[in-house]
Order: C-alpha cells, then sequence, then structure tokens
DNA sequence: TTTTCATGTAAAGTTTGCTTGACATTAATT
DNA sequence: AATTAATGTCAAGCAAACTTTACATGAAAA
C-alpha cells in the first residue's frame, strides 16, 4: 500500500509530530506510516482523510 | 462504526459465505464485522468497496 | 421428519497496528 | 562548534484483526 501522507503533511506544513497529535496516535505511528511498515487501521485512514480533506482513496493506495 | 454490509449483500444476494470469499476472508471475519464485533482492516474495507462499488465513507459510518 | 443451508457464537492461536521509551542521524539555528 | 528540531529506527509489550475448529440454532427443502 502507497500512501501521500509526506505530501499532504508537507503542503500542510506539518511535522509528524503535528499530524501524529492531529490524528491521536503516535509520532512512531505516522512515521511508521509514511514508511510502509504496516497500514493504517481503516478508523485512522478516516481521520487522515477527513484532516486533509481528501478520499481515502486517494490517500492511499492499494493494488492487489 | 456501523456499516452496510448485511444490507449490501441482501442486494447482491449473497451468503457470508459468498462474500467472505469474494474478499479472502473467512466466514467468521465477515460474521463478526456485520455484528459489529470488529472494524475491518483498510485493506478489506477496500476490498468490500471495490466489489460493492461505493465508497469506503457510504459502506462504513465512523462518527468519533 | 430428517437433512441441508445460512447464520451466530465461542475458544485458542497468529499476525498486525499501535504504544512507550530510547537512541542515532541529519538539517537548521545560534 | 554547539544546540535544537525533525526524522528514522529498534525493542518490548498490549490490543485489535483475523484464523481454524467446533458446535448450536432456525429456516427451508427433501
Amino acid at each position: 500500500m502507497k500512501n501521500k501522507l509526506k505530501v499532504l503533511r508537507a503542503e500542510h506544513d506539518m511535522t509528524q509530530q503535528d499530524l501524529a497529535q492531529a490524528v491521536e496516535v503516535s509520532r512512531q505511528t505516522i512515521n511508521a506510516i509514511e514508511k510502509g511498515k504496516f497500514d493504517p487501521s481503516l478508523v485512522l485512514a478516516m481521520k487522515l482523510s477527513r484532516l486533509f480533506k481528501e478520499d481515502i482513496e486517494t490517500l492511499f493506495i492499494y493494488e492487489d
């Protein structure tokens, strides 16, 4: 699964820490997701989607 | 988190078993999600979304 | 009525998402 | 050159997603 977190974070001028706080997870979780270590839960994906006002599918790209 | 799986399944005339096979999880997983026992992973939500051709957000309703 | 099918549920185990704490590295300030 | 801010990463642990096996129930069909 690929994602556009790093770019959106840059566009919104946020640090990983800022984003982590905004969606109520740890900084390490944001870092791990950006680095592709694991996928976010559905709830976290929804929080990020709402924050950045982007569809989940545009934020996270899953190709089988 | 609420969801519309049961209804969509009915509309598509599928059993829990059918749906489970279509998205490659166990029948119990589908049942548990329908019953609200836990939320699907992001990948599973995406598979269901694609199968039923509905946005994740319309399939799964999360209200803080 | 007996068999079959769809659903519900439970227990035990594995994997994955996420936590805290800690430390290393790199880039930007002072 | 020294400090600070942002990022990367690791380890140990907990919680949630998902598995298999198994059994119970109700509805439909033979």
